[in-house]
DNA sequence: GCAGAAAATTGACTAATCGTCATTTTCTGA
DNA sequence: TCAGAAAATGACGATTAGTCAATTTTCTGC
């Protein structure tokens, strides 16, 4: 009896465990579903045309069962953010072969947050918009903590290619200066950049810029100033520009131009 | 009775151009008044909780007056957006009497901006919400020029210190680079560290970093890029930091200390 | 000061939209 | 097959953006 009972047990559990599982699986699934709803919605017709109702009459569901995976628009908006966080990474990950030295990689990081920011413009603005507190305040913790790990997983990347950089001689940290700053340095500094540029099309500070040129110059101003070597004026990073959007970035460069960008070549050098 | 009517015709003019001066005055200061109200909305309750109804039903016009002034909420938002800019004007404004160097200079218009971040954190916000296209779209031009030339402002200021420290021969450009890249890459980086730092409390890439030491490292790595003399190996640009809070920002540090934020000492450096 | 014209103001109204929850449907385990 | 649990539904209340016909105020010419 006991045996019974302790195998019964074990194999209600274990299947009950399974039925879970799978409906974890599918639950995840729609959930992903709606998420791609939601960014088709954005990405067509902005940011400000995302509604709920919209979101369930493109769906299969009704709006209960919208609900019942996002407490509010806010989280749905932060599971757009999060998802985007993914694509980037997986644009970080097509570096995986690229060789090249520290500040090569590191511009790779950057270009590849640039051609996101291109792709994905309506997704970059999420990006964007989920750093304003009113929207991350009702947001839940799980689809937070979501979006933490996803941020860390990227700063992770940079702090590998600093550690990396380091180890090699190429950079030198004077003692009162971190990796992490270095990484935020970067960081910074390409996002301001991106939402200067992508943001406002009208904002004037950019007028008669090359934004590409700008963006470039930028790291290339920063990195100098870390005296992280080879320095821009002895050793042609141009170069590793052109190998980037040759070899890494193709298809992302004939998205680009497929999507009939204007001047994706001024845009991206 | 050529010449009366014409005395009367310039009468008529003269006064008809005083009442509708007199109009446009009284308007004005009326517009003033509900983006005040706006204001104490977002930096009391959130960017989330402005609302027309609420602005209607805080000042003695009906709603119909209200889009009078702004054609949509979004209009409303720049208008905002507008007035931040103005106080980011004033605090540069407490500039003029502040003596240093150009990189110095540079650092007085990036603590500025840094205090504005600080004080008017809802207002900071509204000055990024407002760089995301679907707002900017629904604006109306007027709103936009206006916008443009405070942006315009903001921006020559940095440009005369960059020119200034050229004539002086602080800096030294290579051929290749202009002013207004030296601008805009103080600029952005600026920018990008403010919204990282100030949007996100909980953006994790942060924790562990004293924003404040983060702020000023970026700015003299940037520089020191630059070989914008002298270079913070060979400058104690803390001094001038210290001077800039005690002279200068006085009065804003004690709103701040006031306001009872977490550590300003810390997060001011 | 007055009549009529022009301009400004009003707030009720429509359409959208968020988020809820009582009811219905589906699923689960025996 | 059935009882109870879990999930899904969509009608509904509340809030909000923006409009516009009606009203009030201001202006104009005399």
């Amino acid at each position: 009896m006991i045996v019974k009972n302790h195998v019964t047990f074990v194999y209600k559990q274990s299947f009950s465990m399974e039925q879970t599982d799978k409906k974890q699986q599918l639950k995840l699934q729609r959930e992903l579903e709606l998420v791609d709803i939601a960014r088709d919605i954005i990405e067509s017709e902005g940011l400000n045309a995302l509604t709920m109702d919209k979101v369930t009459e493109r769906c299969d569901y009704s709006k209960g069962t919208v609900y019942n995976h996002f407490s509010c628009k806010e989280d749905l908006l932060v599971a757009v953010s999060n998802e985007g966080l993914k694509d980037l990474q997986q644009l970080f990950g097509k570096l995986n072969d690229f060789k090249g030295n520290g500040r090569e990689q590191m511009m790779g990081l950057q270009i590849a947050y640039l051609y996101f920011s291109k792709l994905y413009p309506s997704q970059f603005m999420c990006v964007l918009s989920v750093k304003n507190p009113a929207i991350l305040k009702r947001t839940s913790e799980k689809r937070k903590r979501e979006q933490i790990e996803l941020e860390i997983a990227l700063e992770q990347r940079a702090h590998e290619i600093v550690n990396s950089a380091i180890n090699n001689g190429e950079l030198q940290l004077s003692p009162e200066r971190e990796v992490k700053q270095v990484t935020f340095a970067n960081w910074s500094q390409t996002f301001g950049a991106l939402v200067l540029v992508n943001a406002a099309e009208s904002l004037v500070g950019l007028q008669g810029i090359d934004v590409g040129k700008e963006f470039f110059t930028n790291a290339f101003i920063l990195n100098d100033g870390l005296n992280w070597k080879p320095l821009s004026s002895e050793y042609d990073y141009f170069k590793a520009i052109e190998r980037l959007k040759k070899d890494v970035f193709f298809e992302e460069e004939i998205l680009i131009s497929e999507q009939n960008i204007p001047s994706p070549k001024t845009a991206l050098l």
